[in-house]
RNA sequence: GCGAGAGUGGUGGAAUUGGUAGACACGCAAGACUUAGAAUCUUGUGCCUUUGGUGUGGGGGUUCGAGUCCCCCCUCUCGCACCA
């Protein structure tokens, strides 16, 4: 018998894969393509198990789809730039482009280790000429089509980063890779229009395939469609425009309120007599940050302006208040407030001694400003409301539109609460923005056969301001139309922009003449299997699915949505241990074996699982577990431990299972290999166990042979269609068993035995591809298994002669027994009855019904 | 507050259509092999007062039968949150 070493077999098929070509996807529109892709990886340095997990996954559907017949386009690329990059510049003094590609050759090496079937000949970097080229291209001509545009508004400002950030890129007023307060800041920035396509990515959603429903609602709640009524107040002569999507209220408006980032705030109150103080409020609220200001617990404060606004609806005249809860960006930046109806405007009123009007009665017809302790938001009837008085109030909505529509002072209107996409940044290494500012021809794209505008190499690295700032080779440059000295935009592009094509240049990475290969993406996309983390719901799904609408429009392919079906596998968690007094997490192996003890103070440790990483102290390194499991355990743990959307629990011991496991297999494989059958059995297959054959077979080989048909039918069902990996992976480990304990004796035997095994291999090589190469070469195939296709199964041979049926008496299990499937219900119920367990419980009862579910049970009701 | 998801043995998890709850694995226990250990193998393992009772967060309901369907409640995780 030999060992399992996996050491030498890995190794051996991670070279026959690299030699040649295992993996590499043609284009061929004669075949069916399947496109399977998991995000591509920041190049940070060294792989994590987050990574492992994600891409163990990925690689188990390209190999499955790949045996199923797909043409299976499988990629592999990097997320080039980025921040940390240039961290690593200012703090180590090495160029972002070296620490990046040094940090590829690692993890390229790491990924070789755990033999993932991508199509490395289509590997590429975003951060590499020939893919920032082309994005430089298609900025251009989303220039040119009016779909990005350079404006001033006030911006997220990551005081730490030196850097602007996009809306989906703050979170809870902090910056989502660094963690600090951002700020705002009137800025002239580089937007991209992804409003303009608020309708379409919302009414895109029902051509997704399987997509988990709250990554959809995550993001529609982002874009946040409402609607309502748009309706100019005045205040003076000028328009006061404001948004409400309760309209029904609008003769209830007793004050209205505006931002104090407010554009026209410096105008209404210049001429207050308490001017200074106003001013005070207003410089002392934009200060707060976005937190304070945001919380639920956050004082609702505000300050009258002296100023009245006339409701266009009734003429009343109504006092305008600068107030902190006001959001600049969302509407119009000012509010009308229905204290009546809207607890925030109640709660304000109150406040500030603010007349209430009641404006919809509920059916007691009770509601009276004086007694009231809140709002009324329900339903009712309106009163007080001129010619809408008496309706209800959900139907009055549309009139009272049409209403100011035909006076002419609102319309009724969408609102979204989604922002332009904000693609500047203010750093180094990212994509840089192709635009040329000429003082007589203004902003001036590059021209195409100028591009790629690359980074330049005389830079600074200081840790302050734009790096590009101090390059003067690259910020003086003639105009691209007049050739007058002019200064090149020194912006570079979000790397979000880098993430939201990559999928489609894998399509033709080596196209050289335009970014797509649009015969080439049309045939391959769209990708129809997407694997992620969950914290791309919003950010890189949401600018992914814009961009391809986008580039559709800019007819380099012709689909709408990029990714049809979703899975968003859970994160790899494992213990943290935190020593409150010296704020310190402990790695594990510096504990004792309870754990729960800080060597150093004595107190007992905080143990909770979190999410692995560096800071914790709690992450488990891939290489270590290959070294000393080997891929093929580690791959299969991945999938084992849990199903792929849920959290998965680290556990060494778990990866002992499964180590075991695969040595089982082997020696089960090496076992047969070494009886002397397997030469003889070359070439024989499942299907050519005849059925005369089939029919007169002993107990333990039949049962071998159901239960190697019944496999093949629920890992097809696991892995193909549910993609739950962990309870295809069960169902080999029952059929390992049964192969474990199986003794051949005949000839039969041994022909059964044969084909078990390799119906076992076949199955096990998309989670564990080089111990199945490696049993199949064994048994003596010579078409490796890559080539290999999916076995069929028989429906007739899943099918047991005997189940085991189960007798109730009024629902309760009372007797088990083994019975042919092939009795009638009659006789079933005449065996249960007569059982002798059975009878004990029927004694002096009444049978009044019997129920009798085929290859289950027998339930007896009695009285 | 709104939205989504989850709650099953000592642990990770299974039960896809209402039909034996706990597959598979870990752990634990006993045993075999061994001078001993490691490895491997065998057997057992929800709980209890065991011819039985009880059990899928809690309470009710539908049904011959509920982890699964319906109603109410509790807890946890994630996302959004003054969105006018």
């Amino acid at each position: 018998m030999q060992e399992y070493n996996f050491t030498r077999i890995e190794a051996k098929w991670q070279d026959y894969w690299e030699t040649n070509h295992c993996f590499k996807a043609e284009y061929d529109p004669n075949k069916k393509k399947y496109y399977c892709l998991e995000m591509f990886p920041y190049p940070s340095g060294k792989l994590h198990m987050g990574h492992v997990r994600n891409y163990a996954i990925g690689d188990a559907i390209a190999i499955t789809k790949r045996m199923e017949g797909y043409n299976v386009l499988h990629p592999i690329g990097w997320d080039g730039f980025g921040l940390p990059a240039e961290n690593a510049a200012i703090q180590r003094n090495i160029h972002p482009a070296k620490w990046t590609f040094q940090n590829i050759d690692s993890m390229k090496q790491q990924f070789k280790k755990l033999g993932f079937s991508f199509d490395w000949d289509r590997e590429f970097a975003t951060c590499e000429e020939n893919y920032y080229k082309w994005q430089q291209v298609i900025f251009i001509k989303l220039y040119e089509k009016g779909l990005i545009e350079k404006r001033e508004a006030p911006v997220n400002w990551c005081p730490h980063d030196e850097t602007v950030l996009a809306n989906e890129q703050v979170e809870n007023g902090c910056c989502w890779r660094c963690g600090n307060p951002i700020i705002i800041k009137n800025m002239s920035q580089w937007f991209i229009k992804i409003t303009d396509y608020a309708e379409d990515l919302l009414k895109d959603y029902d051509q997704l395939g399987e997509w988990p429903e709250r990554v959809i609602s995550m993001q529609k709640n982002w874009i946040g469609k409402s609607y309502g009524l748009h309706v100019n107040f005045k205040w003076k002569d000028k328009d006061f425009p404001i948004f409400t999507t309760r309209p029904d209220t609008i003769y209830g408006v007793t004050f209205m309120a505006i931002a104090p980032e407010h554009p026209l705030v410096g105008e209404i109150i210049e001429s207050n007599k308490n001017k200074d103080e106003l001013k005070a409020f207003v410089e002392k609220t934009i200060k707060e940050d976005k937190i304070t200001r945001g919380s639920e617990e956050g004082e609702k404060e505000g300050v009258f302006t002296g100023e009245y606004v006339v409701n266009p609806f009734n003429g009343d005249q109504v006092p305008l208040y600068i107030a902190n809860f006001v959001l600049a960006e969302y509407g119009t930046g000012a509010l009308m407030a229905v204290p009546a109806h809207d607890q925030r405007d109640f709660l304000f009123a109150k406040k500030y001694h603010i007349p209430i009007k009641v404006v919809i009665q509920r059916p007691e017809k009770d509601l009276d400003p004086e007694t009231m302790d809140e709002a009324y938001v329900a339903e009712g009837n309106l009163v007080d409301s001129e010619s809408f008085t008496g309706l209800n109030n959900k139907k009055a909505m549309k009139k009272i539109i049409k209403h100011a529509e035909a006076k002419g002072f609102g319309e009724g209107k969408v609102n979204y609460r989604l922002k332009d996409w904000l693609i500047s940044r203010q750093r180094y290494w990212g994509n840089p923005i192709p635009i040329v500012y000429c003082e007589s021809c203004g902003p001036i794209p590059v021209a195409e056969k100028d591009l790629p505008v690359t980074l330049p190499l005389d830079v600074e690295f200081k840790g302050t301001g734009n790096p590009l700032e101090t390059s003067d080779s690259f910020k003086h440059v003639p105009c691209p139309r007049c050739n007058k000295p002019s200064i090149r935009e020194t912006d570079t592009m979000d790397t979000f922009v880098c993430s939201s094509w990559y999928f489609l240049r894998f399509c033709s990475p080596h196209e050289e003449n335009q970014p797509i290969n649009t015969e080439e993406a049309n045939y391959w996309m769209n990708v129809d299997q997407y694997i992620g983390g969950i914290e791309h719901a919003i950010l890189h799904l949401l600018y992914a699915r814009f961009f391809t609408k986008a580039l559709k429009d800019l007819q380099y392919i012709n689909i709408d949505e990029p990714f049809k079906n979703l899975l968003t596998q859970g994160m790899v968690v494992s213990n943290s241990y935190y020593s409150q007094k010296i704020k310190k997490y402990y790695s594990p192996n510096e504990l004792s074996d309870d754990k729960k003890i800080c060597p150093e103070t004595g107190e007992a440790l905080i143990v909770k699982l979190d999410k692995m990483s560096k800071s914790r102290n709690n992450g488990v390194d891939p290489d270590i577990m290959i070294g000393k499991y080997g891929a093929d355990t580690v791959r299969l743990f991945m999938l084992f431990a849990a199903p792929p959307e849920r959290d998965l629990e680290w556990n060494e011991q778990g990866m002992e299972g499964c180590y075991r496991f695969l040595k089982r297999v082997y020696r089960i494989a090496s076992d047969f290999v070494s009886s002397g059958y397997g030469d003889r059995y070359q070439g024989l297959g499942l299907n050519d166990i005849g059925s005369e054959e089939s029919n007169s077979l002993n107990n333990s080989s039949a049962n071998l042979l159901r239960q190697t048909h019944k496999t093949i039918k629920k890992v097809t069902e696991d892995f193909i269609h549910r993609l739950h990996f962990n309870t295809g992976i069960a169902s080999m480990m029952e059929l390992v068993n049964t192969l474990n304990s199986f003794k051949a004796e005949s000839d039969t035997d041994y022909r059964i035995l044969k084909v078990s095994i390799d119906i076992l291999t076949r199955l096990l090589y998309p989670v564990a591809p080089h111990i199945g190469e490696e049993i199949n070469r064994m048994l003596g195939h010579k078409t490796p298994l890559y080539k290999g296709s999916w076995p069929s199964f028989s429906e007739e041979w899943t099918q047991d002669e005997n189940a085991t049926y189960v007798f109730q008496v009024n629902g309760k299990v009372r007797a088990k027994e083994d019975l042919a499937v092939s009795l009638s219900e009659d006789e079933l119920k005449d065996i249960a009855l007569g059982h002798e367990r059975i009878q004990q419980w029927l004694d002096g009862k009444k049978v009044v019904k019997t129920i009798v579910v085929p290859k289950k049970l027998v339930n007896i009701v009695v009285k």
